[in-house]
DNA sequence: CGCGCCTGTGCTAACGTTAGCACTGCTGAA
DNA sequence: TTCAGCAGTGCTAACGTTAGCACAGGCGCG
């Protein structure tokens, strides 16, 4: 590798000079620095960031810890925050927990060995306590799932009300039997989400059993499949199914496609997210449209100043908006006569 | 930032003694030993790798260059290569190019400050003459796309083949008028599969003028939907489609749904790679399995072996399997009476 | 004419870690 | 008794870069 020093002494300077000539120095005289840029041209030198580190200069590399990139959500969040951090010489580090705390901790340990700048994090259902500890001496931001002992600086959706606005469009059309396909209790989404379920069922004055519930892995499709399997099954159907995350929504309509089940007809069957595939699946699937991309940006503007400014500027969390009800044909009263379909 | 040298007073011994323990020297006696991981505990010490980095060790970081991450073929690449890499103790750095070399240029120079140990990169049409010469300075390996400068390390699909097995399952049929939709001549792959197409239609003893083509941004959902657009409004539309890109397949997908066209009533369409909603699409999309799993783990293993024998090994590139025609319900011989959907 | 200032450059230390060499006791063999 | 060898540890240099200080030469001002 080309350091200062093998341009120093090729065009007959000291290493400081190169090194003020190549950061632009006002001192150095611009006959020398013509010298010293051509030559580090012709050989190729690019600059050793570690040794920059070293002398205390921060890395340029921020983390995006999620459990799947292959999950749409996460991987939109990534493009725009890779785009926004490359504008300001960022570069992203990509880390993928699965879900599992300690594949969460190992990342974080060498994102901490790393000396990483910034960490955006959704965090897993309960992150080991040395977890917290490497997270808590890096400037880092929770995305989606808020752990209280990540501190208070948080992007995310408003997971109650996007449920509660998806259930009370089903209660309105009439649905006394609705089930919930979500995530565990554990995680902070799950919890929200079926508690905005069960606020919708309670406003709309339906009894305390008219709401039957599916949760497990959230970014499992399989997961999604069989829980369909198991309510249609069950002695009494629901006559309507509301979803609470994208790649259960997939497996849902991927058994529902299966199975022929008969959408509005049979079943009506809110989403969760929007997916390509949503639009045209059977009569086009209702769904909570989640503001994805403002939220990334959000985000890594964030970040961005976090950085920027010293100074330990604690701005308290930032909830976006609910998201809005996509209202497609797969929904309509119980036993109506909705566009019917054989999937 | 706790260093050894925290560790070293604390317990009152040199920071050589805390390097040594810490890398588990037989050295050290066990008591020793002992107090340091101890201490380094407490005190949370993490290694510093920009310093290990100045002492000759190499980075645990590489890099995976693509064109955009929302790409689900991409996506699921860059799944693959992190569950692998990181089982190794390698970080995953995600670098969009969004097809430009100049992003891309940006971005390898950022890559190469940063010391990474390997480089994955999906090549844009061109790179630049400087991305080669970063490139060339460290191990790296293409993936779908070959640009004969960057050299013969490449893990890809048989495009050729892949897209003349398609095509001919619709000329096997009777179409006469068949259209292609995909990306540009000057990227590898766009002109292996449009090389591919001909071929399907020459075997097939088609005129010359059987092929229309739409060639364009393959990234660009928008530009499928256009696509489809002027396809349908020629005088002489065609009544076969073939896709040449997972994300114009989305376009064309969208496209035909919205407008209602009957597929493959109106329309036969052979798809390319196999997304979640390909399968509910109207009649089922036939389209073009790609084996992406098998191939990010082929790279990751590659790359893997590269790293970690210093002699340069160069075993040349590696075509994958072609891919395999996934028959579903969108294509039919022309005017044919297969299920019609209006989608 | 001498002094201070300015311009342009060099020297050196420091960042955190590691490896080579040196040192201190101690044990065992000649 | 002397010395080699060993276990256990410390000292120091080096990695590439940067910043503080020093220095040389030239020029203007009193």
């Amino acid at each position: 590798m080309i350091t200062t020093r093998d341009i120093a002494e090729r065009i007959g300077v000291s290493v400081s000079t190169v090194g003020r000539a190549l950061a632009d120095d006002p001192r150095i005289s611009e006959e020398t620095k013509g010298r010293v840029r051509q030559a580090a041209s012709e050989l190729g030198y690019v600059g050793n960031r570690a040794a920059r580190m070293m002398r205390g200069a921060s890395s340029n590399v921020v983390a995006l810890v999620i459990p799947d990139i292959r999950n749409s959500f996460y991987s939109t969040i990534a493009h725009e925050l890779s785009k926004n951090m490359e504008a300001e010489g960022f570069q992203l580090m990509l880390s993928e927990t699965d879900d599992d705390r300690m594949a969460e901790l190992r990342h974080l340990r060498e994102l901490s060995a790393n000396r990483v700048a910034g960490v955006i994090i959704v965090p897993t259902a309960r992150p080991h306590s040395e977890s917290v500890k490497l997270l808590r001496a890096v400037p880092h931001l929770q995305l989606l799932r808020k752990h209280p002992s990540l501190g208070s600086q948080w992007f995310g959706v408003d997971d109650h009300e996007a449920l509660r606005r998806a259930t009370a469009h089903l209660v309105a059309q009439g649905h006394t039997r609705i089930a919930y396909l979500g995530g565990p209790e554990e995680l902070p989404t799950g919890a929200e989400r079926l508690r905005g379920f069960r606020t919708a069922l309670r406003e709309g004055g339906l009894p305390d059993d008219a709401g039957r519930t599916e949760l497990g892995p959230p970014s499992s499709v399989q997961h999604g499949r069989e829980a369909v399997r198991r309510l249609l099954e069950a002695p009494d159907a629901p006559s309507a199914l509301v979803s609470g995350s994208i790649q259960l929504t997939l497996g849902i309509l991927e058994e529902l496609s299966r199975q022929g089940v008969k959408v509005p007809g049979e079943l009506s069957v809110v989403g969760f997210g929007d997916e390509p595939g949503f639009s045209w699946w059977g009569p086009g699937l209702t769904t909570v449209g989640l503001p994805i991309q403002e939220m990334a940006t959000g985000c890594a503007l964030w970040l961005l100043r976090r950085l920027k400014t010293k100074p330990s500027n604690d701005g308290p969390y930032t909830s976006v908006s609910p998201g809005s009800l996509i209202l497609r044909g797969s929904t309509a009263p119980p036993g109506g006569r909705g566009p019917s379909k054989s999937a």
